[in-house]
RNA sequence: GCCGAAGUAGCCAAGGUGGUCACGGCACUGGUCUGAAAAACCUGGGAUGUUGGUUCGACUCCAACCUUCGGCA
């Protein structure tokens, strides 16, 4: 057996939900693809909202000042797996980081056995793009001017390329091409439906104490911390600046507290247009949208057919 | 009712002695992507309150009207 079922979907549609009762239906167990649940402490604003009986692989992994990589998500992800598999249990991939289910089923990247060379990192993460680009050029002027022009303008994507180039390695070691049997279901709404629940989830993540956890993850970390780069509480980098004792969300909300709210709106808006777009033009895809009649009953053909096939 | 100020995209907002119908930001839209990805980047559409007047030509000047804000009643 070498099946492995993977839900994905941009956020706020139900992926979880979804796998769950997947996993009841097919002996399943889930598995993560969350780049923002690996952190500990994290657990309202990533929407670790699942029932405390559910097991989850591959959340909870790591503090917030830690730093993880799709390679090492990848990694874990094939052993976890491998694992499920040898229980003779099915493994479903649920989650919304299209980069970590990719680096799974698309295995066809050789850079990531080039570890990152932090020495590097940081003196060139004081480079200006230009000068960035500049340095490209001259390790690699063929590679450089095939760059597109959002990557040419990428300060992060230029770092790595120069860190590839660099690299003593110059033989790439051949990674594993773990094919597996998979089904890809990828859950997709209109956008304006979308909006419209995750502007609810908001204030209901707000309700369940965010604040207080943002507050408690200060006592240990610094907004500086990688971890805090994140979703529902970077946008509150300037409330909690402005005032140090924040008890809970009262309402009306005072106006600084407004603006940082309505801007996690925003930004998650802009989130699951990125994710769509991500999973829109991925092959192999079997994609449901859930505004449709009878999307979850569609969803369960697919996936007992394709359980059943030998 | 009177006096003053202002009206530029869904919101905030720049501008000029009248001259290719207008800077930005947010939102919205589409896209890029492989050891930071809930990241980091690229792209697109949309506007001068209304009606007249002056002028070769007005978003810019003038008038009236409408709306908003402040002050006085």
């Amino acid at each position: 057996m070498n099946k492995v079922l993977i839900i994905s979907g941009p956020t706020a549609t139900g992926k979880t939900d979804l796998a769950i009762k997947l996993a009841k239906q097919f002996n399943g167990e889930l598995i993560s693809a969350d780049s923002r649940q690996i952190y500990k402490g994290m657990d309202i604003g990533t929407g670790k909202d699942h029932s405390k009986n559910i097991h989850i692989n591959l959340i909870d992994l790591i503090n917030p000042d830690q730093s993880f990589s799709v390679a090492q998500y990848r990694k874990l992800a094939i052993e976890k797996i491998e694992e499920i598999q040898n229980k003779g249990k099915l493994p479903i991939i649920v989650g919304g980081t299209g980069l970590y289910i990719d680096s799974i089923i698309n295995s066809n990247c050789e850079t990531y056995s080039i570890k990152p060379n932090h020495i590097l990192r940081t003196v060139l993460k004081h480079f200006s793009v230009p000068n960035l680009q500049k340095i490209y050029k001259f390790l690699n002027k063929s590679e450089y001017i095939k760059l597109n022009n959002s990557e040419v303008h990428n300060p992060h994507r230029l770092i790595r390329k120069i860190e590839i180039t660099l690299s003593p390695k110059k033989i790439l070691s051949v990674v594993p091409n773990n094919k597996f049997d998979y089904l890809h279901i990828s859950l997709t709404a209109p956008n304006d439906h979308l909006y419209q629940k995750i502007d609810k989830r908001v204030e209901s993540r707000l309700k369940l104490g965010l604040l207080e956890e943002i507050n408690k993850l200060l006592k240990k970390y610094t907004w500086s911390d990688i971890g805090l780069n994140t979703l529902a509480y970077k946008e509150f980098k300037k409330y909690f600046a402005k005032s140090f004792n924040v008890k809970s969300v009262k309402e009306p909300y005072d106006a600084t507290l407004k603006d940082c709210i309505q801007q996690w709106k925003f930004d998650e808006h802009a989130y699951a247009r990125r994710q769509k777009t991500w999973f829109k033009n991925k092959t192999n895809i079997n994609s449901f949208d859930i505004t449709q009649n009878l999307w979850e009953q569609n969803v369960f053909e697919t996936a007992s057919e394709w359980y059943n096939k030998p």
